[in-house]
DNA sequence: ATGTCGACGAATCGTCGA
């Protein structure tokens, strides 16, 4: 089973790559962050004809998220119960994969601005939020992954020049604690299971040359739970569609469960 | 280089967010 996260940043824009970069990677299911849609505008049939199952939740301009999937996701949920959020960023449901089922969460994490922002307290109560209903969401659905746009880099490897960025948004101490109390949750990051190429990202800024260049962060992620994690056979980023022509900012990220 | 995108509202660009 095969499943991935894209930040795509305007589905409307990106419908047509999407549809290729499936067409490539026929992945069970896929979650995508910056949808940018209203919930009426979704290419609901185009992504019906290409054989995936839909759940979508969004809004005008900014975030959006939605779950496509071989087979019909079940139990679905919107945003993080138990914490009131009036912007569109998680969208969560049961994937059926032979006997097992996965609960697969999807997530786009607040970018958080900068340290001492509004945006940033937020970025902040929204991570507690998450974490909280996390951890009772783990007791319900052991086979749990959680992936997505988490606007964090992790580790110093993670960062194309961390001295420059450090104690910049993405790579607080603070991002970077949340970050290790979702893994101490047993959630582990499916990338670093494995042996990675040096200087890995999933976002390069449109500004600056900087894909070219090779200078991004590695801020999508893919977690899975301690019960999944024995199960895990790959993760990969493909930065293939990074080189298309209208690019979205980020890459997907593919991980492999056997 | 704060050098690019994408969306929006109102206008054929300025502003915001990332």
């Amino acid at each position: 089973m095969k499943i991935a996260t894209w930040n795509v940043n305007s589905l409307a824009v990106r419908l047509p790559q999407l549809l290729d970069w499936l067409g490539n990677n026929p992945v069970d299911a896929i979650v995508l962050q910056e949808t940018k849609l209203t919930d009426d505008k979704f290419p609901h049939d185009a992504l019906t004809h290409a054989g995936y199952q839909v759940h979508w939740f969004g809004q005008k301009t900014y975030n959006g998220v939605a779950l496509l999937s071989k087979t019909a996701a079940v139990d679905p949920v919107r945003n993080i119960p138990g914490f009131a959020d009036e912007q569109a960023r998680v969208i969560t449901a049961t994937v059926p994969d032979g006997e097992r089922h996965v609960r697969i969460v999807g997530g786009y994490f607040p970018n958080g601005q900068a340290p001492g922002t509004d945006k940033f307290e937020y970025k902040m109560q929204w991570l507690r939020g998450l974490h909280d209903w996390l951890e009772d969401e783990l007791t319900r659905h052991p086979n749990l992954v959680l992936l997505g746009d988490f606007n964090i880099a992790p580790e110093d490897r993670d960062v194309y020049d961390p001295v420059a960025w450090a104690g910049q948004i993405h790579c607080t101490p603070q991002e970077r604690e949340h970050f290790q109390r979702l893994l101490e949750l047993g959630l582990h990051d499916a990338f670093r299971m494995f042996e990675q190429p040096p200087k890995s990202w999933t976002w390069w800024d449109y500004r600056n040359l900087a894909f070219r260049k090779n200078q991004g962060l590695r801020i999508d992620h893919i977690l899975v739970s301690e019960a999944l994690r024995g199960q895990v056979q790959s993760c990969v980023i493909d930065k293939l569609p990074r080189k298309n022509e209208r690019p979205s900012d980020h890459a997907p990220v593919v991980v492999e469960l056997g």
